[in-house]
DNA sequence: TCTATACATAGACAAATATCGATGTGAGGT
DNA sequence: ACCTCACATCGATATTTGTCTATGTATAGA
């Protein structure tokens, strides 16, 4: 079953152009030539930033004419959400408040 | 007042043997020894690694004696978890089902 | 059919990074 | 004092990565 590669994930959000995609699109979801506006790269740099993203599974890519719009993929960040939790699990207390 | 810094931490995370150190250190505290074993690295290799683990915040380093034991710095992983869960944030649904 | 717009691909390049061997340091033990 | 063990530091190097320019592709409108 498609688990979540957690380390591409990781490496997908290492950078700080592309943390910040992710944090527009937790907002709502864009489209690529709205996301160009917001940065001082170029549009093929964009392009390979989105491909990186898209691959890693945390976003999506929805196609409507010439235009794509970008969207979190929400099960995948769930599933790296649950997944970071299991890593501050310790005696003394629990992520999430002691929920998990 | 002294926020995480996510970039770098996902940095840290984007590697597949520091993630793999950061899973067995979330298991239990750990000497450098001990986490060399475990991998097909130089020590070197590992030192600079740990350097890496230590500097993003997620890692603690405890000395005693010969020993550096290094475990989980929960509270940073705590944040981290839940600035995820702020990336999953959209209206037809919450991270942690629901509860935030 | 021509043009403009949105995006992808190819190739190049500089900077960052993961790794190594060699060596330094500091703490115990004999 | 010497040796050993745990770890850090210092270059060196090969690979990865972020970025660019140039160009290709697809869609929509005139």
């Amino acid at each position: 079953m498609d688990r979540i590669d957690e380390v591409l994930i990781c490496k997908a959000l290492g950078d700080a152009n592309r943390m910040e995609i992710v944090k527009m699109l937790s907002d709502q979801e864009k489209c690529g030539c709205k996301l160009l506006e917001k940065f001082d790269i170029t549009q093929p740099t964009l392009s390979h930033h989105m491909k990186i993203l898209v691959d890693s599974g945390l976003v999506n890519d929805r196609k409507e004419g010439k235009w794509h719009y970008y969207s979190i993929n929400t099960d995948i960040m769930k599933e790296f959400c649950g997944f970071i939790k299991t890593l501050c699990n310790e005696t003394t207390g629990k992520c999430c408040k002691g929920k998990v």
